[in-house]
DNA sequence: TATTGTTATACTCTATAACTATA
DNA sequence: TATAGTTATAGAGTATAACAATA
């Protein structure tokens, strides 16, 4: 008898982002980039930019690493950081033409090279799991909040 | 009209696996340990030892990463690695008493500590949440298969 | 020849905190 | 004073490969 009825939950969650991650993570290392590096361009796709703080807040990059992830980028030409918003402490984030290039091909063949895995399960357990595991991590957030953030200075 | 059917899932996995690392591993640092080495006690918690490529099987922990993460954990008297198997190039790995009472304690500990947000969703659901992400690893994994580390040599 | 574990290298990420320039 | 982003540091993980001892 367990302990507890939640541990299998826990195990499963945990190998089942680790097998994502092993699948998703080889492809995008076949694209020269790592997770990181794909988060921001593929947070970034689409959109007209966005400030660091943006960025990090949807990446969950931490304010360090985000600039030596946005050097990276930036290095081979798929980032650009302009001073074009009113406040001149901002900076906005955008792809370059290279990087929405390389966004509009490698998110779409990331996708297709996730598929095979994703359509061995039903549009309804797919759904029923995507709503679970919403509501899980809801519950987690709820006794992890972000506050913590604010002792940042 | 999104492309596909599972992106919502892939990113609510993403999610709530980041908000469960967030708030384990909160706990965990508290205890003066990383993900990986309390991955170690827990993993050798309750057993007579094992080889590191057991223990780097279970763990997912990299070969060479593991050997750092014992030595770390071996500095502070946790764990033992005796020369005590048939074969001699094989070393069982085990908790010390120090480091047994550490899992005793910190395991139930950090259980309690998850606990409340686990709590927030009926057995029901909980057993569901295993199971659907019992039947996507595995799809995942048939995808990204272990044999890569065939290659190893 | 193959396997176990160690060592070594280069890169990346985390956590933390000090720092600048703005606001 | 507070905020946006950069810089710096120490620690830890990943990927990779070479290596010694043993099978």
């Amino acid at each position: 008898m367990p302990r507890t009825t939640f541990l299998p939950v826990v195990r499963e969650l945990a190998r089942c982002y680790q097998a994502f991650e092993r699948l998703s993570g080889r492809h995008i290392r076949q694209l020269g980039l790592t997770a990181g590096q794909f988060d921001v361009i593929a947070t970034l796709g689409g959109t007209d930019g966005m400030s660091c703080r943006e960025l990090g807040d949807a990446t969950l990059i931490t304010k360090g690493t985000l600039t030596g992830v946005l050097d990276r980028l930036a290095e081979r030409g798929l980032i650009e950081r302009c001073a074009c918003s009113g406040d001149r402490r901002s900076i906005t984030v955008r792809l370059t033409p290279a990087g929405q290039a390389l966004f509009d091909n490698s998110f779409d063949a990331h996708l297709a090279h996730l598929k095979p895995a994703f359509d061995q399960l039903a549009p309804d357990e797919l759904a029923e799991t995507g709503a679970l595991l919403a509501r899980l991590r809801e519950a987690l957030e709820s006794e992890a909040p972000d506050c913590c953030e604010i002792q940042n200075n």
